[in-house]
DNA sequence: TGGACAGGATTACGCTGGTAATCCAGATTT
DNA sequence: AAATCTGGATTACCAGCGTAATCCTGTCCA
């Protein structure tokens, strides 16, 4: 399993982008960033966007003069990576801790709290 | 609520240190980093130490000629900063996939699950 | 008492990240 | 054709991070 290139917290907002869409010209990612957040500069966007090419977490081709951007890496390999990372710097490694803290500070609703409860019965 | 800074990875390591037993005096800690892992060189962590003081993490006292240090923010803030961004950046900010994450990839045992569902039955 | 040592302060240094501006070449407009 | 625009490539710049080394000063041992 090749080692997935680490993803910046702003990295991931272009990533999202082309996770849920692609291949995608950079203009449309542009105008998917900007849709979801006004402040975003097309030129930071570009050079996010090279960033990611170098890592090797985009790759683009050539479509007459523009370039179709898609990822390189998949979602689920990312998300893989900094769930682990993230549940073990800050809960130890535990999942009991954590799930504790969610449910003790996002506010949720029975319907959700009994969903979350048949997630669990159907791994049993 | 004053705004929690911002914690790095390595700085974390420290702090649980402290936020686990304080005061504790730099030679301390830097021993119970060496315990979880050899590798830490005592140079580092002094000056992790300086940056979290700096950036108003942790506080010391002096003690006669050396100093005693303890951590100026709580953990459940920290905790609590944090497990928002993430859930936001990774999983658009709702928890049922991110459970669905966890207990795809974590291997749980019955036992484990078994309490976890316990768990959300005490918020129901 | 002079040198070694311990503990804190300062300095170092290359890499990544956030945020753009500038440069350049082909396409388009006037 | 000259000027402009567009899209990509290159360059910029500073803060923060990981990782230490060096410096300074007071203390303790030989």
């Amino acid at each position: 399993m090749k080692s997935i290139p680490k993803i910046s917290e702003t990295e991931w907002d272009l990533m999202k982008i082309l996770w849920a869409k692609s291949p995608l010209t950079s203009q449309e990612i542009i105008e998917a960033l900007e849709a979801q957040d006004p402040t975003w500069h097309p030129k930071t966007a570009r050079t996010l966007l090279n960033r990611l090419v170098r890592k090797k977490a985009v790759s683009f081709q050539m479509e007459g003069r523009i370039y179709l951007y898609r990822p390189l890496v998949k979602q689920a390999d990312c998300v893989k990576a900094v769930s682990q990372s993230f549940l073990e710097r800050v809960f130890g490694g535990s999942l009991k801790p954590m799930l504790a803290h969610y449910v003790e500070h996002q506010k949720l609703s029975a319907e959700e709290i009994r969903e979350l409860k048949r997630l669990l019965e159907e791994r049993e």
